[in-house]
DNA sequence: CGGGGATTGTTTACCTAGTAAACGGACTGC
DNA sequence: GCAGTCCGTTTACTAGGTAAACAATCCCCG
């Protein structure tokens, strides 16, 4: 290898717009900031967050879900997910439970609150994610999370 | 609208994987988290940090740049730049310069050695991706970039 | 001129989201 | 019965970012 070809010498005439550009990573970033801060509108002042949301999601697909469990889903460490469960609980919107066999674990159980909060606040994440993309195509759109689920593939 | 149709109803035979997993912000996040994790690895453990590499690459595309404009640039405000400006100067990648009619400003200029610097973390980087998405085919990921910026379009 | 208002870089205080290490209590296998 | 492991939790720390205030400087306009 050449000094010569070492840097972008082999890419040909791309030497339009900046490499930081044509990273994945940079425009990853850019476009999630962008759709979090909608996120974030969505659903208020002090509704739930992102991540609360995501918990709150898992709890309620996977009833009685362990603390340890529900962090490997979230792909966050258990000592992180003590504060999430906290807020969650303080709300109303789920509960700690005994597990019949094992007084170390917690099962998670959502409330009827919790669910009807969650059905509300998936309703106005779609509503503002559709209206956020609504320049984009529906086949856009598939897309996206289509690829977006092939770099997902690299998870843990 | 009845109880009925308001939550889901009318998305028909959808009802495979959560809603979470068809949302563009959690698919946007998950992705973001592993490519954001392969970019550190790629620069090491105390190389460049996504936002000191975005910052030195739009400095080397517009030398003389100010701090103000590097901000709007990076979408962030100039009083969170001014660490990562002193993190570049202290590493000699770049230097606050007099600006000849504006003594308030500062002219950013990289220096040779941050110029290299960017070069060798830009190979660094484009390899560690392409490793990273050795699973998904050149179009796929140009097809991704594409989609990203669309959502980009979105940008202040 | 001469201000009043805007802009620049900076400091300070704060917030969010996460990790890492240590811990007591509880469980499991041998 | 006991060594090792697992669970939830606390604490300390890091990264990345905002918001408000500030002095210095600049610009416009009356």
């Amino acid at each position: 290898m050449t000094a010569d070809d070492r840097h972008g010498a082999e890419t040909g005439p791309e030497s339009a717009g900046s490499v930081l550009e044509t990273l994945i990573g940079y425009n990853l970033k850019r476009a999630y900031v962008i759709v979090q801060a909608d996120f974030r509108e969505a659903l208020g002042q002090d509704g739930l967050g992102p991540r609360a949301f995501s918990a709150l999601s898992f709890v309620v697909q996977f009833p009685e879900i362990t603390q340890s469990a529900l962090a490997r889903k979230l792909g966050i460490e258990r000592s992180g997910l003590v504060a999430i469960v906290d807020d969650l609980e303080r709300r109303g919107f789920l509960r700690r439970t005994a597990v019949p066999g094992d007084r170390r674990s917690h099962a998670l159980v959502a409330t009827h609150v919790g669910q009807a909060a969650l059905r509300s606040a998936q309703d106005a994440v779609r509503a503002h994610e559709a209206a956020l993309l609504a320049h984009m195509t529906e086949q856009e759109r598939e897309m996206l999370i289509t690829l977006l689920r092939k770099i997902r593939a690299r998870e843990g």
